[in-house]
RNA sequence: GGCUAGUGGC
Protein backbone atom coordinates (compact mmCIF):
# COMPACT_ATOMS: atom_id res chain seq x y z
CA UNK A 1 0.00 0.00 0.00
CA UNK A 2 2.95 2.15 0.79
CA UNK A 3 4.41 2.23 -3.00
CA UNK A 4 0.45 3.20 -4.34
CA UNK A 5 0.72 5.75 -1.39
CA UNK A 6 3.82 7.44 -2.74
CA UNK A 7 2.03 6.90 -6.58
CA UNK A 8 -0.84 9.02 -4.99
CA UNK A 9 1.43 11.70 -3.70
CA UNK A 10 3.43 12.39 -6.65
CA UNK A 11 0.77 12.30 -9.01
CA UNK A 12 -0.83 15.46 -6.70
CA UNK A 13 1.87 16.87 -6.48
CA UNK A 14 2.07 16.96 -10.12
CA UNK A 15 -1.88 17.61 -10.53
CA UNK A 16 -3.01 15.13 -11.65
CA UNK A 17 -6.07 14.39 -9.32
CA UNK A 18 -7.56 12.03 -11.64
CA UNK A 19 -3.90 9.80 -11.58
CA UNK A 20 -4.53 9.69 -7.81
CA UNK A 21 -8.23 8.81 -7.68
CA UNK A 22 -6.92 5.86 -10.47
CA UNK A 23 -4.16 4.78 -8.42
CA UNK A 24 -6.40 4.34 -5.25
CA UNK A 25 -8.72 2.49 -7.54
CA UNK A 26 -6.29 0.05 -8.97
CA UNK A 27 -5.54 -0.48 -5.44
CA UNK A 28 -8.89 -1.89 -4.42
CA UNK A 29 -9.31 -3.92 -7.87
CA UNK A 30 -5.67 -5.94 -6.77
CA UNK A 31 -7.23 -5.96 -3.16
CA UNK A 32 -5.07 -3.79 -1.52
CA UNK A 33 -6.33 -2.67 1.30
CA UNK A 34 -6.19 1.85 1.46
CA UNK A 35 -4.86 2.45 4.57
CA UNK A 36 -5.42 5.52 6.75
CA UNK A 37 -2.55 7.43 4.49
CA UNK A 38 -4.02 6.10 1.18
CA UNK A 39 -7.21 8.11 2.20
CA UNK A 40 -5.38 11.11 3.49
CA UNK A 41 -3.23 11.43 0.84
CA UNK A 42 -6.29 11.36 -1.55
CA UNK A 43 -8.19 13.44 0.63
CA UNK A 44 -5.67 15.97 0.54
CA UNK A 45 -5.66 16.07 -3.34
CA UNK A 46 -9.76 16.31 -3.66
CA UNK A 47 -9.41 19.53 -1.12
CA UNK A 48 -6.82 21.02 -3.65
CA UNK A 49 -9.63 21.02 -5.89
CA UNK A 50 -12.07 22.66 -3.12
CA UNK A 51 -14.23 19.79 -4.01
CA UNK A 52 -15.77 19.28 -0.34
CA UNK A 53 -18.39 16.45 -1.62
CA UNK A 54 -15.74 14.67 -2.89
CA UNK A 55 -14.16 14.88 0.29
CA UNK A 56 -17.26 14.13 1.90
CA UNK A 57 -18.20 11.17 -0.29
CA UNK A 58 -14.14 9.66 0.62
CA UNK A 59 -14.84 10.27 4.49
CA UNK A 60 -18.08 7.88 3.67
CA UNK A 61 -15.52 5.65 1.95
CA UNK A 62 -13.42 5.59 4.53
CA UNK A 63 -15.81 4.86 6.99
CA UNK A 64 -17.32 2.20 5.06
CA UNK A 65 -13.69 0.56 4.74
CA UNK A 66 -13.69 0.63 8.61
CA UNK A 67 -10.69 2.70 8.57
CA UNK A 68 -10.91 5.32 11.40
CA UNK A 69 -9.94 9.23 10.80
CA UNK A 70 -6.40 10.68 12.54
CA UNK A 71 -5.07 14.00 12.79
CA UNK A 72 -3.86 14.18 9.35
CA UNK A 73 -7.74 13.33 8.37
CA UNK A 74 -9.36 15.96 10.33
CA UNK A 75 -6.17 18.35 9.57
CA UNK A 76 -6.30 18.01 5.69
CA UNK A 77 -10.54 18.53 6.00
CA UNK A 78 -9.88 21.36 8.15
CA UNK A 79 -7.48 23.35 5.71
CA UNK A 80 -9.78 22.50 2.64
CA UNK A 81 -12.64 23.94 4.41
CA UNK A 82 -10.41 27.06 5.89
CA UNK A 83 -9.33 27.68 2.22
CA UNK A 84 -12.55 28.25 0.14
CA UNK A 85 -13.16 30.61 3.88
CA UNK A 86 -15.32 28.15 5.51
CA UNK A 87 -13.77 28.75 8.87
CA UNK A 88 -16.89 27.89 11.00
CA UNK A 89 -17.42 24.39 9.12
CA UNK A 90 -13.85 23.83 9.85
CA UNK A 91 -14.26 24.85 13.98
CA UNK A 92 -16.98 21.98 13.87
CA UNK A 93 -14.91 19.44 12.22
CA UNK A 94 -12.04 20.42 15.38
CA UNK A 95 -14.65 19.87 17.96
CA UNK A 96 -15.46 16.18 16.13
CA UNK A 97 -12.00 15.38 16.26
CA UNK A 98 -11.50 16.13 19.89
CA UNK A 99 -15.23 14.40 20.63
CA UNK A 100 -13.50 11.46 19.31
CA UNK A 101 -10.76 11.50 21.47
CA UNK A 102 -8.33 12.75 18.45
CA UNK A 103 -6.23 15.32 20.17
CA UNK A 104 -5.51 18.58 18.26
CA UNK A 105 -2.00 19.29 17.29
CA UNK A 106 0.79 21.92 16.27
CA UNK A 107 -0.53 21.66 12.85
CA UNK A 108 -4.25 21.58 13.35
CA UNK A 109 -4.07 24.86 15.14
CA UNK A 110 -1.93 26.46 13.26
CA UNK A 111 -4.79 25.98 10.69
CA UNK A 112 -7.21 27.49 12.44
CA UNK A 113 -5.10 30.28 13.81
CA UNK A 114 -4.20 30.86 10.05
CA UNK A 115 -7.20 30.92 8.82
CA UNK A 116 -8.60 33.27 11.56
CA UNK A 117 -5.56 35.99 11.22
CA UNK A 118 -6.50 35.66 6.97
CA UNK A 119 -10.49 36.55 7.58
CA UNK A 120 -9.07 39.60 9.47
CA UNK A 121 -9.82 38.06 13.19
CA UNK A 122 -6.30 38.16 14.73
CA UNK A 123 -8.08 38.35 18.45
CA UNK A 124 -9.47 34.51 17.23
CA UNK A 125 -6.12 33.41 16.46
CA UNK A 126 -4.47 34.65 19.83
CA UNK A 127 -7.51 33.09 21.60
CA UNK A 128 -5.96 29.80 19.75
CA UNK A 129 -2.22 30.50 20.86
CA UNK A 130 -3.43 30.61 24.71
CA UNK A 131 -6.10 27.74 24.30
CA UNK A 132 -2.73 25.93 22.78
CA UNK A 133 -0.58 26.79 25.93
CA UNK A 134 -3.37 26.13 27.75
CA UNK A 135 -3.53 22.49 25.96
CA UNK A 136 0.60 22.14 26.57
CA UNK A 137 0.31 21.77 22.47
CA UNK A 138 4.03 23.15 21.72
CA UNK A 139 3.95 26.15 18.97
CA UNK A 140 6.00 26.21 16.22
CA UNK A 141 8.21 28.68 13.87
CA UNK A 142 4.88 27.96 11.31
CA UNK A 143 2.33 28.42 14.05
CA UNK A 144 4.35 31.28 14.88
CA UNK A 145 4.90 32.79 11.38
CA UNK A 146 1.11 32.51 11.21
CA UNK A 147 0.22 35.03 13.52
CA UNK A 148 2.97 37.12 13.03
CA UNK A 149 1.09 37.70 9.81
CA UNK A 150 -2.32 37.96 11.71
CA UNK A 151 -0.78 39.96 13.73
CA UNK A 152 1.16 42.23 10.70
CA UNK A 153 -2.40 42.74 9.09
CA UNK A 154 -3.72 43.66 12.05
CA UNK A 155 -1.03 46.32 11.92
CA UNK A 156 -0.09 45.69 15.36
CA UNK A 157 3.67 45.67 14.27
CA UNK A 158 4.39 46.11 18.54
CA UNK A 159 2.76 43.30 18.87
CA UNK A 160 4.27 41.28 16.16
CA UNK A 161 7.72 41.87 17.19
CA UNK A 162 6.99 41.29 20.82
CA UNK A 163 5.50 37.40 19.41
CA UNK A 164 9.54 37.77 17.75
CA UNK A 165 10.82 38.05 20.90
CA UNK A 166 8.72 35.52 22.40
CA UNK A 167 9.67 33.11 19.95
CA UNK A 168 13.16 33.83 20.58
CA UNK A 169 13.00 33.23 24.11
CA UNK A 170 11.71 29.49 23.55
CA UNK A 171 15.06 28.65 21.02
CA UNK A 172 12.99 29.15 17.57
CA UNK A 173 14.98 31.16 15.05
CA UNK A 174 13.12 33.52 12.73
CA UNK A 175 12.95 32.33 9.34
CA UNK A 176 12.98 34.37 6.10
CA UNK A 177 9.42 33.91 6.17
CA UNK A 178 8.78 35.55 9.63
CA UNK A 179 11.38 38.37 8.18
CA UNK A 180 9.17 38.90 4.93
CA UNK A 181 5.76 38.94 7.11
CA UNK A 182 7.83 41.47 9.44
CA UNK A 183 9.10 43.65 6.24
CA UNK A 184 6.02 43.59 4.72
CA UNK A 185 4.23 44.82 7.31
CA UNK A 186 6.65 47.64 8.30
CA UNK A 187 6.15 48.53 4.49
CA UNK A 188 2.50 48.29 4.85
CA UNK A 189 2.36 50.60 7.32
CA UNK A 190 4.70 53.06 5.61
CA UNK A 191 7.47 52.04 7.71
CA UNK A 192 10.01 51.55 5.32
CA UNK A 193 13.25 52.65 7.30
CA UNK A 194 12.32 49.97 9.75
CA UNK A 195 11.72 47.91 6.97
CA UNK A 196 15.74 48.16 5.23
CA UNK A 197 16.13 47.66 9.47
CA UNK A 198 15.00 44.10 9.47
CA UNK A 199 16.47 43.78 5.90
CA UNK A 200 20.00 44.46 7.43
CA UNK A 201 18.73 42.42 11.11
CA UNK A 202 17.92 39.29 9.02
CA UNK A 203 21.13 39.30 7.47
CA UNK A 204 22.88 39.80 10.08
CA UNK A 205 21.37 36.54 11.78
CA UNK A 206 22.84 34.60 8.44
CA UNK A 207 19.45 34.37 6.88
CA UNK A 208 19.18 35.00 3.24
CA UNK A 209 16.43 37.16 1.60
CA UNK A 210 14.74 35.15 -1.31
CA UNK A 211 12.61 36.22 -4.42
CA UNK A 212 9.72 36.85 -2.00
CA UNK A 213 11.42 39.44 0.35
CA UNK A 214 12.81 40.78 -2.46
CA UNK A 215 9.39 41.82 -3.93
CA UNK A 216 8.09 42.67 -0.87
CA UNK A 217 10.99 45.06 0.31
CA UNK A 218 10.78 46.73 -3.34
CA UNK A 219 6.91 47.07 -4.32
CA UNK A 220 7.04 48.24 -0.64
CA UNK A 221 9.69 51.07 -2.05
CA UNK A 222 8.23 51.93 -4.92
CA UNK A 223 4.72 52.54 -3.31
CA UNK A 224 5.85 55.21 -1.13
CA UNK A 225 7.89 56.84 -3.81
CA UNK A 226 11.18 55.78 -3.08
CA UNK A 227 12.21 54.71 -6.37
CA UNK A 228 15.94 55.00 -6.58
CA UNK A 229 16.33 53.20 -3.07
CA UNK A 230 13.68 50.33 -4.65
CA UNK A 231 16.13 50.71 -7.63
CA UNK A 232 18.72 49.78 -5.80
CA UNK A 233 17.21 46.75 -4.12
CA UNK A 234 16.26 45.67 -7.21
CA UNK A 235 20.06 45.61 -8.59
CA UNK A 236 21.26 43.60 -5.17
CA UNK A 237 18.62 41.05 -6.15
CA UNK A 238 20.07 40.38 -9.62
CA UNK A 239 23.31 40.55 -8.17
CA UNK A 240 22.82 37.65 -5.76
CA UNK A 241 21.38 35.54 -8.83
CA UNK A 242 17.41 36.06 -8.33
CA UNK A 243 15.35 36.80 -10.90
CA UNK A 244 12.80 39.54 -10.46
CA UNK A 245 8.90 39.27 -11.69
C1' G B 1 9.19 5.71 13.53
C1' G B 2 9.86 5.45 7.53
C1' C B 3 4.52 7.46 2.49
C1' U B 4 -0.25 12.04 4.07
C1' A B 5 -2.31 17.90 6.59
C1' G B 6 -0.42 23.99 8.57
C1' U B 7 3.02 29.92 7.63
C1' G B 8 5.40 35.13 3.83
C1' G B 9 5.45 39.13 -1.48
C1' C B 10 3.70 40.99 -6.54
Amino acid sequence: AKLFNVLMRDMIRSGELAGARNVFDEMLRRGVRPTVVSFNTLMSGICKGADLDGANALRGLMAKAGVTPDVYTYGTLMQGLCRVGRIQDAVEIFEEMCERGVDPNTVVFTTLIDAHCKEGDVAAGLELYREMAARGVQMDLVAYNALVNGLCRARDLKAASDIVQEMRNTGLKPDKVTYTTLIDGCCKEGKLDMAMVMKREMLDEGVALDEVTYTALISGLRKAGRSVEAERVLCEMVDVGLEPD
